[in-house]
DNA sequence: CTGAAAGCGCTAACAA
DNA sequence: TTGTTAGCGCTTTCAG
């Protein structure tokens, strides 16, 4: 046995077979070139001994590790969701999935992307997704994806939803429905997604030949707490809006729990729409009327892009921009 | 410059800073023995190249990475919730975090923590934390925490909450408002936490009184879908119950979602206990009354644990159960 | 068919 | 103060 306490390595296989490494080597990379019965040998002692090959020594070695790096900021509803269909997409190609999260000290930890990056590109990851990245002008000797990256041009590949067709969407939905008195609940300045968000809803305003009223937008920085107060600031109004249009789908769950708080029925004292579609505003009550942005598919794609990047594969199209449509529920109705 | 499309490594910067590789090691990880100019030098050379020391590489040769591993079969928000527990835990630690995921795909696919442990332990995790395994009998040379296991005495330390009790919390509750047809949508019969939860439902009938009916269980897996379709059974039953306590709050929100569609109200017409406390539990409408878990919690005290095991520290106690609570909101009312 | 040797990027003795 | 050397676990020529 080997010493206790250390791993199994390919060398106490080898010790315990009879052969050299080079052999075990070969034996677990079905290489051509081995006696029947040594291998079958080998692979008793492999099972026996319960080994696997480090992931680590394999790497440095091959400058290949087939797996795929994906790098968070935090995991909240969107990233979780992204992930899924990240793991959906990895199923069958061979590669496997590592998540690495900043832990949510975006703010502190400015350009954590860069140092990650750093770290694992070339020896652990083959590649990586960047999800929300903070910083553009990384250069990465692996091929990295972005996705909803903060600022519109990007030097990498990127994956995003058509934020801009959808705010406008969701606006034009509300004034359909006979609303005027449309407020935004507007997400962060630094992402180009709530920038194309707001744009949305002003053009579709615009459209409709309603004013743009400077009070009727408040900043939710798409965080919940933010956009709790914002959101009572504005149906605390006397000449409160009728129907909110909320940057994200959390923000808008929080409006709905002010606007229950203060007393007003939803949908019928006020109308809310969100953005995303994330799981949780399908089991809402009421169910919320949402632009469905497709998320999964959005992780799906990104690392489909990154392996055809990785096997060098061309990509037809470097900026992706999948689309997103108008999901009704039960949170709107006529005014 | 280096070769382009290689990483930079140590050499380069050796190179460029016309030094040896030791030297910059040296600089790295701030040995003494290193003139200051000499030190600058290489720091400026650092900077300017953007160098960051491969994981991989150093974690070959310390056998010491200071990453911490958390495999997870699937990413919901059980486990994304635990996730930022295990974020905040590693803070300050000195260490970071990879999360492993088996993509939801525990069904084909048993044994990946086995595996992945295998493949990652000695190498590049120090440590590592399984969440919900469905192996138990794995040895493993590097320290290994388990979040709810799968089967009651786990051969390693876990971290889980007080199922019994929560569970006898939520029915005794149930029964305190003056039910007494109150139905139980159970979980995965192959969980430890599923098995806890239901004893504590039948212990809290039988002090109170009230005979327990077979007709009353049925089985939600855990699963939202599978969940909607037992709950349409029950309340679609003339003999419906005037209470549910579902085994955990995603299956719980599904019932709701049922209720209301067949036009039952909640909590007037049905009271919905759920299990976990998860952030979408609060923001459902109305408000789930559920019994919190502490997930984040519990993620924080599984590293917390795993970081002192990996120091060789004591830790007091290797089977950590956390105490559960009611959270009453709105989705209960007196029968 | 099998093994010895070199080397991936890095660190820790030990020499100079 | 600095550089030389060995080696972490693995794969891959290249001899035997």
């Amino acid at each position: 046995m080997q010493k206790p306490g250390s791993r199994v390595t390919i060398r106490d296989v080898a010790a315990r077979a009879g052969v050299s490494v080079a052999t075990v080597s070969k034996v677990i990379n079905q290489r051509y070139g081995v006696a029947e019965d040594t291998m079958a040998r080998v692979q008793a002692v492999i099972s026996e001994l319960g080994y696997e090959a480090s992931l680590v020594a394999q790497s440095l070695r091959n400058h290949r590790s087939n797996v795929i790096g994906i790098l968070v900021a935090d995991l909240e509803p969107f990233s979780a969701e992204l992930l899924k269909g990240a793991g959906d997409a990895i199923r069958g190609t061979g590669f496997e999935l590592v998540v690495y999260s900043a832990g949510g000290r975006t703010g502190d930890m400015v350009g954590w992307e860069k140092r990650y990056l750093s770290r694992l590109s070339g020896t652990l990851v083959d590649g990586a997704v960047l999800v929300t990245p903070t910083v553009v002008d990384l250069q990465s000797n692996a091929p990295v994806v972005a996705v909803d990256p903060h600022t519109g041009s990007s030097a990498f590949p990127t994956v995003d939803a058509d934020n801009l067709r959808g705010a406008r969407l969701a606006t034009e939905h509300l004034l359909d429905l006979g609303h005027r008195r449309i407020a935004m609940l507007a997400g962060r300045a630094d992402l180009q997604s709530a920038i194309l968000r707001q744009q949305g809803y002003r053009e579709a305003l615009a459209a409709a030949g309603v004013p743009f009223l400077e009070s009727l937008v408040r900043v939710g920085g798409y965080d919940p707490g933010l956009s709790a107060l914002a959101a009572r600031e504005l149906l605390t109004d006397p000449r409160r809006p009728t129907a909110v249009f909320a940057a994200n789908d959390v923000t808008a769950i929080a409006t709905i729990e002010v606007a229950l708080h203060l007393g007003l029925r939803v949908p019928e004292d006020l109308s809310v729409v969100g953005f995303d579609n994330i799981p949780e505003s399908a089991l809402c009550v009421p169910p919320l009327t949402t632009v469905n942005q497709p998320i999964r598919t959005m992780g799906e794609r990104a690392v489909d892009m990154l392996i055809r990047l990785i096997h060098k594969q061309p990509v037809e199209r470097t900026h992706l921009t999948l689309a997103t449509e108008l999901v009704v529920r039960g949170s709107t109705a006529p005014v």
